[in-house]
DNA sequence: GGAAAATGTGTCACATTTACACTCGAATAT
DNA sequence: ATATTCGAGTGTAAATGTGACACATTTTCC
């Protein structure tokens, strides 16, 4: 036994539940999977795991970004811990909830079907058992409160992107339509917004602008202003 | 074993930590308690204490509120969770943080006493062990986001004060001072603060106007205004 | 009765936010 | 080759919100 110190107190087990968001056909989307074991197996469910002995909760939640979906890397933010003697049926287990933004075009989508992991469209999500439908909808609150002052939506975008296909994202997530030119014209003032040059034909007839995000100048004038 | 389902899976100690705000003379405290147990022996840490097994987070919290200063109902928020695997070196131990904003007057000083607790002015804060000073910033970070656009701050103060020491409270939290006139012109564009028609002569020589805040009023229009 | 200390009150300049409609360029269909 | 369609791209005016600012009032204390 390591932990003689606190002899006595009671354990449980620790897992991260994650929502996994992306952007697709503007539309946001939020990945479940099916469930496995009982009960409820079959359901859609958050895609969790059980926290290793040596790894932290910001580690947990990226391997079972990882492991489901190959991607490293990922943006993630905890959500709320849930604690609720009785949530899960199967024992005390407390769960971390965190949410992920990622470039839907960089997952790997072989490993999601082999995880019998599949997309759900915001506007139309199922229920969850549990408490994963509270998960979800603190996780929706925290995003729309944090895109309206941080430049987090990006991480749903390649790299390149067009000004309308930011503004589909903001959208999706808030749910409600935006006006374009005041749209644009805030954007305009950030100069962390590039053009490359470079032009979008796939999605209009008329090419669309292509923008880059400067992250680095992005920090420093924010460091700056301080 | 109660729980055969996961069996193998490693399980932790589970904590909660509380970062305890009151006011008192135009200043925002925080309560911190003499540490018992080796390491940092006789050094302030923020309270805590272990997650029962049949006990929620949210109660684990409120236990270690009654427990210390003797008030219930106190208004709790869950900040964050840290779960880095040497974060304890006495185990390992997930620790949920929980702030809490009380009424000074209301709290037991004898039994705060007895577990060797003393208030900390918020300008003068000591260092802490682990990472408790990691908590007790980010929990003032979500306390001053919060007075933003919610009433909470008012569970510093008693049912009835004056307008200048609401205004004080806003400034301690917010660490600047605020413009008077602008400050009582937001409030007044409020219904839900309801002049008592009593006044109050402890703080000034003319006596000040005496408000309370109509909680339901404020809960149905904000239900309203959805 | 005068000084001190905190209460309480309104306006104006400026910044921010919102509403709103048409031309441009390229592809596609006739 | 011409017309049609579709999304890209652009500016202004009105309304609203925010921030700065100064003095009279009431009571106590000396």
């Amino acid at each position: 036994m390591a932990n003689t110190l606190y002899a006595g107190v009671p354990q449980f087990y620790v897992a991260v539940d994650c929502i996994i968001f992306a952007y697709e056909n503007n539309d946001i989307q939020v990945l479940l999977q099916k469930r496995k074991i009982e009960p409820f197996v079959g359901e859609p469910t958050l895609l969790g795991g059980f926290v290793g002995a040596e790894e932290s909760l910001d580690d947990a939640a990226h391997r079972v970004l990882l492991e489901r979906t190959g991607m490293k890397d990922v943006f993630l933010e905890q959500v709320e811990t849930f604690g609720e003697p009785d949530r899960d049926p199967g024992g005390r287990v407390i769960s971390t909830a965190y949410y992920a933004l990622l470039n839907k075009k960089l997952h790997d989508t072989r490993l999601i079907q082999k995880f019998g992991c599949e997309w759900y469209s915001l506007k139309n999500l199922p229920m969850l058992h549990f408490d994963h439908s509270k998960m979800l909808a603190k996780a929706i609150g925290i995003l729309r409160d944090r895109i309206g002052y941080s430049p987090v939506a990006l991480n749903l975008l390649p790299a390149e992107f067009t000004l309308t296909q930011l503004q589909r994202v903001y959208e999706g997530i808030l749910g409600m339509e935006l006006d374009k030119r005041n749209f644009r014209k805030r954007l305009k003032e950030m100069p962390y917004f590039i053009e490359t040059g470079k032009k979008d034909k796939s999605f209009s007839k008329r090419a669309a602008a292509l923008y880059n995000f400067d992250w680095m100048m992005y920090k420093q004038l924010k460091y700056y202003h301080l």
